[in-house]
RNA sequence: UGCCGGAUAGCUCAAUUGGCAGAGCGCCUGACUCUGGAUCAGGAGGUUCUAGGUUCAAGCCCUAGUCCGGCAGCCA
């Protein structure tokens, strides 16, 4: 049980912000005596990463007040809502890590109640049955600088109203015949309170109600009710709705129940992507991505494909904060929280992307030993592993450089680099095509410096990673980018669309090695390859053909190195 | 020619009642290192949108502007 005091005393974290400011005040003052905050998301999509923060605000501010917290289905119109949506942002809002306990609530179990209570308003007068079609209605209630004109069905007598209303319930009217309006005020500079429709006809079946009802609640009429019912106290929801409220809150006075309070927030916007379900479907059908779980969607089933963890998602609402002021982040703060999550979480492994053929002359032809491995240096629990080793090995192409250019250290004619957990070598000797290209290099090493010390305490410049090709395991990597190349996808040429934005790189496949030890990882395991970047097992992977997204990169330090020794 | 909201470092945000404008990320420099990663240390970066006003004192209060965003579904 929540007492009065406890929810007082709690601290709300290190977390400060307008909206727990706000309910500290309201506790304080008395007008609640906990704290209880729902998501209630509309069942017709998949949440993406935007929702995370609508749900990381309200199950924080739950958690940080010693109060409830429910997930809530908004489920008034039929038209658009699906069970196959209910399952997947149950599954999404449980990875986030909310827990709503056993509150899982339908706004549509409460359709009776609703309806008895716009009885109440009808008989108030405060309330009428509206015959004007969607047409008439839009003409009608004005514009953002002149005032609406009143309906001619708006002085009915509560006798024909309440009559009228029941038939609606019944059954009797056609879709869009008649509605449902709260009899407000058709000059209120605010558009929302221009008589606004509490119920439409709509003959379509429900997926939790079936055919039960063919009238349906809208969202204005019924969001202060559902949060009424529940005896949530602060509604949080984002700032589009800012205009709502003086509704919100007419709805409840008229009624007289009790009245929780409406607090908004500006939505999470991240640059280089879109987060509408419009688009998605857009990007779906147009066949520009795979489907709502492509790694590269916004959508927290891809996020969570492509092996981003709920703990990054949490950090990087938590970074983003709670303001008044709307803002578009940079998609690359996601990626920080990615990277400091996995730097934490991740085995290291070692894989090579572009392969190139080592050759160590003085190793015995018919000999391989294992050498030891640390699986991840930021945490000392997760032990070590065997790597094979032998005469033939692979390394990444870029690790190697004919004609070095400057601060370049690692392979070269001549030159002596660590092969990580391995030996050092030396490149003795580079073989080509005709074409010049470099198929295969020839190394000599140093028995002496198994493990990758030498005993001399010679240094080296360089660690690089390699694998044994008789050992190593082929595998697809799918090497991920945003999806858009416009930092906003809207910013185009007129007459061009968002998706002229489009990134024809965002998803290059390559063909690489990974080392023996993931032979047996399971889809959803990820993996920072030493010195290329975090990789997650995708589900199209099988035992006998991994297949790999690349979650996030490395932070470059080289490519910038890189871009400076280059002239020009 | 409506209503509502916003504007503080490159970005995202802080700044008790009006009381020395700060943090994270990014950037630069250095240290360390068997990932050119990570980590650690240091640094640069501000006319708090503008113009007035109140005050001992203004990012904060007042006045007038400027710019940006949202709103005219029987969507949520």
């Amino acid at each position: 049980m929540i007492s009065e005091n406890s929810a007082v005393e709690t601290d709300a974290g290190s977390a400060n912000d307008y909206i727990r400011e706000a309910i500290r005040k309201d506790l304080r003052d008395g007008h609640y005596r906990n704290v209880h905050t729902r998501f209630p998301p509309e069942p017709n999509a998949y949440l993406h990463i935007g929702h995370s923060k609508a749900i990381w605000i309200n199950y924080g501010i739950a958690q940080d007040f010693g109060g409830l917290f429910n997930l809530r289905f908004d489920d008034t119109n039929p038209e658009r809502e699906e069970q196959e949506f209910v399952d997947g942002i149950i599954e999404d809002v449980r990875w986030l890590g909310a827990d709503w306990g056993d509150r899982l609530c339908f706004a549509s179990d409460y359709f009776d109640q609703m309806y008895d209570w716009a009885k109440d308003l009808i008989r108030k007068g405060k309330a009428f049955v509206c015959d004007l079609s969607v047409e008439e209605l839009s003409r009608t209630r004005g514009t953002l600088t002149s005032p609406g004109e009143n309906s001619p069905f708006r002085n009915r007598s509560v006798e024909e109203n309440l009559d009228l209303f029941e038939r609606m319930r019944a059954g009797e009217f056609p879709d869009g015949a008649r509605t449902l309006r709260a009899k407000i005020d058709m000059a209120s500079p605010n558009l929302y309170l221009r008589d606004p429709v509490m119920y439409r006809i709509r003959h379509a079946e429900h997926h939790r109600q079936g055919n039960k009802w063919c009238i349906y609640p809208s969202y204005d009429w019924a969001h202060g009710l559902e949060d009424s019912i529940e005896g949530v106290t602060h509604s949080l929801c984002s700032l589009e709705y800012e205009i709502h409220r003086p509704l919100y809150n007419w709805f409840l006075e008229e009624l007289g129940i009790y009245h929780p309070r409406q607090i908004e927030f500006p939505r999470l916007k991240l640059t280089h992507t879109v987060m509408s379900k419009r688009r998605f479907i857009e990007l779906v059908k147009g066949g520009y991505v795979t489907g709502f779980d492509d790694p590269r969607m916004p959508t927290l089933v891809a996020m969570r494909r492509r092996g981003y963890r709920p703990e990054a998602i949490i950090e990087f609402v938590r970074r983003v904060g709670v303001t008044k002021a709307d803002s578009v982040i940079e998609f690359h703060v996601l990626e920080d929280c990615v990277r400091e999550d996995l730097n934490r979480a991740a085995p290291r492994v070692m894989a090579v992307l572009d392969a190139l053929k080592v050759v160590i002359e003085n190793y015995p032809e018919n000999r391989d030993e294992t050498v030891q491995a640390v699986n991840n240096p930021e945490d000392p629990l997760a032990g070590s592993r065997d790597v094979p080793f032998s005469r033939e090995l692979y390394i990444e192409r870029e690790d190697f450089q004919e004609n070095p250019q400057p601060k370049f250290f690692r392979l070269a004619p001549g030159r002596e680099v660590r092969l990580r957990y391995g030996y050092f070598i030396t490149c003795v000797g580079v073989v080509k095509d005709d074409d010049g290209n470099v198929t295969e290099l020839r190394c000599t090493y140093d028995p002496a410096t198994r493990g990758g010390d030498s005993p001399d305490g010679r240094k080296v410049k360089a660690t690089i990673h390699w694998l044994s090709a008789a050992h190593a395991l082929p595998i697809e990597a799918r090497i991920l980018d945003h999806l858009f190349k416009a930092s906003n996808p809207d910013d185009v040429a007129e007459g061009e669309s968002y998706l002229s934005n489009l990134n024809p790189d965002s998803l290059r496949v390559v063909r690489g090695f990974v080392e023996p030890s993931v032979a047996n990882a399971q889809p959803g395991s990820v993996y920072q390859f030493e010195r290329l970047g975090y990789f997650c097992v995708d589900k199209d992977s099988a035992p006998n053909a991994l297949v790999f997204n690349r979650t996030a990169t490395l932070r470059d330090t080289w490519a910038k190195i890189a871009a400076k020794a280059t002239p020009g």
